[in-house]
DNA sequence: CTGCTAATCCCAA
DNA sequence: TTGGGATTAGCAG
């Protein structure tokens, strides 16, 4: 997927501590065919149970509760830290999608909405032929009819809009 | 310095 | 391919 690769990593690369503290059980592998790989620790359904658990309390551990936590889950402290900065950044990616789908439906509604709002004042214009050479069809602006006064109203909400709503929006839509 | 986020790496399933 | 543990860079306090 994405294979633009800024900043490749340098290799220079010291004896990094792979497996600090115990493990848990089973991991004695010693498939290190040569070269410096990174050991991959997958952490027991207990131990993930727990993180779980704390995390859903406290998205962020005082020093004591990530010593504490560690020693109970025979984890170093820095992989509990490891473990809580990864949580707290994809729970944020999945919120962020999550309102990302949100925002698309709301949009897709609107549009809808729009959609028929036009339709209805294409009837009502049918309706009432002529006489109505001056009228809009938005109230708002028909309020104002001597001066070319602000549609401060409506810029203001297409500025929200478009700043909440920052996925491409290719037919912006033609209010008023 | 410490602790965090963002970006990315990279292994195991 | 994906999920997720780990590393790195850079910023804030």
């Amino acid at each position: 997927m994405r294979d633009f690769d800024i900043n490749q990593t340098p290799k220079t690369e010291e004896d990094r501590e792979w497996m600090i503290g115990a493990t848990p059980h089973v991991n004695e592998d010693d498939s290190n065919s040569g070269g410096r790989r990174r050991k991959k620790l997958r952490l027991t359904k207990e131990q993930s149970h727990l993180l779980e658990e704390s995390f859903i309390q406290n998205h962020t551990l005082t020093p004591k509760q990530k010593k504490d936590l560690a020693t109970f889950l025979k984890l170093s402290q820095r992989q509990v830290e490891v473990w809580f900065q990864n949580r707290r950044a994809r729970s944020k990616l999945k919120h962020t999608e999550m309102e990302c789908e949100y925002l698309k439906r709301w949009f897709g509604s609107l549009k809808e909405q729009n959609r028929r709002l036009q339709i209805e004042v294409e009837e009502l214009r049918a309706l009432k032929p002529s006489s109505t050479s001056a009228l809009t069809m938005c109230p708002r602006c028909e309020r104002v009819t001597d001066a070319v006064d602000n549609d401060s109203n409506a810029v203001q909400e297409g500025a929200v809009l478009s700043s909440r709503s920052r996925m491409t929006i290719s037919s912006s839509s033609s209010l008023c």
